[in-house]
DNA sequence: CTAGCGTATCGAAGCGCTTCGACGATCGAC
DNA sequence: GTCGATCGTCGAAGCGCTTCGATACGCTAG
């Protein structure tokens, strides 16, 4: 292994001085960075994790914590993971992965210094890791809202107001019964606030601009989804209008729904509340209000950077929904 | 911060007895033992990674490299995930999670000393990243199937064998024309094996069993799959069976067929290749050759440990494939 | 001509841990 | 009663880096 002494050495410098040359937090001439910078070169030098880590405190790694489950969305779950990582890298940052259920982990990385700050992903609204993260020394960032963020930052797309732009874009059409499918039951069980959140936003709009309005909860399978397609057309045969908000289970609800005798726009139009390129991907582009997951990991790196680099405070932030009209929306006929 | 040194004067012995007792490298009297045990746990006494890892020379930490892309199979991505970083954890090591295309970060991490092993999903046949890997000290496993091992340990299913006992199994049922529905063109022009591998056995075993035999690529999506499967129709209109070797396809596969009026399995035999999870959650559940993506995860992580611990050298292990007969295969017609 | 300053560099301390060699005490064997 | 093992513990060195304070030098201002 070479060091940064035999980097000194092949430069004729000090230590410290390749150290402040490669750091930049002192002045060193252009000469003598040249040399150093060659001398690295040269030796291939790279600087040791754990020393640096020692002696500076900071380690220049994320723990990300992720449902690595199945039954959740693995498709949004990856996006965020994949947005978290690419971000993390233009701040020279690592990610180190922990799994949902891990809740040790979370004491194991902060307290052990392994990691400057902690993002954590499918929050729900009493979370026991939220004790835990308080705890700690090194800031985190929620993905996803719980009750009582209280001193943790947040970020989540503002899902209340994804459902009321759903709601509002069929209203607007003439819509005037409209379903949502939901979330699994156990996910709302689990009093995951995005799910909760969505259903809130869903019935307040649909009471405002005066639409029936019926929830059904959506296991993500497929025997799940004719269950519930089917549930909805029982309790509100009139149905004109869908808001589904369940990537898993979408494609089983398009096929139930055209087995049924149903077309999509014609009898029925249907708004997904899902990644773009799950709107996009399915046998007829979807009307859909996006899940920028990707976005949404990178603004959380970015606000652990913020709250590391210029200790800002903790902030909740929740992304505006954006609505693109595709092919399943049409105007309820008269 | 606790440090060491405070867990030494709380439990009255030196600095070198506490990390004895820790590590249980040298006997230390139960007593002693005992007091040391009692200052951790109520200073909450944490040893510093950086340190640690400085001292000796070792993380506890693995990298893993996973296609963050979402063109692949996400689902089968995250499973192996979700192994590696199972396993991981039974061996007291965290999983720092690096993309694919970070070619660089494979040196940023090993020569950094930021972790003890790697593990590199998705390996194609002369993968740019393997020079880089047997450049490093630490030991590397690849989950898939270079070209040229050279040195590096691998670990992947026997798709060959695979796609043998797919079409055995379709043979013996008295198919005699047969279909391979297999990956995106785009991964076959990747030269990732798995996909190359999955060809040859189809092909050598049609040949040996007598059956006629084509093979499609199949893009991801809905599109593709028509595609795919109206190709087939038209090569090999007189085709009884299916091997599909693509999970996300396959709902639009079964859904293009059911469209093209052929009913599963009276009118035509499905084989899919893919986790089990996937194979029961269709409409159907589909007989299968299991992708045991977790287990195989495991494994490397296994590997890896079994040449950090115990340096044994460098192997290759391609898992047997295992077929279970479920709703989608049935007798030919006669 | 000198005081004072900014710039570029160095030396040394210290981050928290592991590990090696040493040492006193205890014990069984002769 | 003595000798060597064995056991339990300690002290100190060292892992590779950052960072603080000091220093040396060349300037400019007065």
């Amino acid at each position: 292994m070479t060091t940064i002494d035999d980097v000194a050495r092949a430069a004729g410098v000090s230590v410290s001085t390749v150290s402040y040359a490669l750091s930049g937090k002192r002045p060193i001439s252009a000469a003598t960075r040249a040399r150093i910078e060659r001398a690295v070169r040269e030796l291939g030098y790279r600087p040791h994790a754990g020393a640096r880590a020692l002696a500076s405190s900071r380690t220049n790694v994320l723990a990300l914590m992720a449902p690595l489950r199945v039954d959740v969305n693995v498709g949004v779950i990856m996006q965020f993971v994949t947005g978290v990582v690419t971000r993390a890298r233009e701040f020279q940052h690592d990610v180190l992965l922990l799994t949902q259920d891990d809740l040790a982990g979370v004491d194991r990385v902060a307290a052990g210094s392994m990691v400057d700050a902690l993002i954590m992903m499918d929050v729900e609204a009493e979370d026991p890791r939220l004790p835990v993260l308080r705890a700690q020394r090194q800031p985190s960032v929620l993905i996803g809202l719980p009750r009582d963020p209280g001193g943790l930052s947040c970020v989540d797309l503002d899902f209340e107001a994804a459902a009321r732009s759903a709601v509002d874009h069929l209203s607007q059409l003439g819509h005037r019964s409209i379903a949502l499918v939901g979330s699994p039951q156990a996910v709302l069980d689990r009093h995951t606030t995005y799910a909760q959140r969505m259903v809130r936003g869903f019935e307040s709009e649909a009471r405002r601009v005066g639409a029936q309005a019926v929830f059904e909860p959506c296991e993500s399978s497929h025997a799940g989804a004719v269950d519930a397609v089917d549930r909805v057309l029982d309790r509100l045969p009139e149905v004109t209008a869908l808001v589904v908000h369940n990537e898993v289970a979408l494609p089983a609800v398009l096929a139930t729904l055209r087995e049924r005798g149903l077309d999509i726009p014609r009898d029925i139009s249907l708004v997904a509340v899902c990644p773009q390129d799950v709107a996009t991907g399915q046998p007829q582009p979807l009307t859909a209000v996006d899940i920028p997951a990707l976005t949404i990991g990178g603004v959380a790196v970015d606000m652990a950077m913020a709250r590391l680099e210029r200790d800002e405070p903790a902030e909740t932030r929740l992304l505006a929904p954006v609505l693109t009209p595709r092919a399943t929306s049409a105007p309820a006929r008269a």
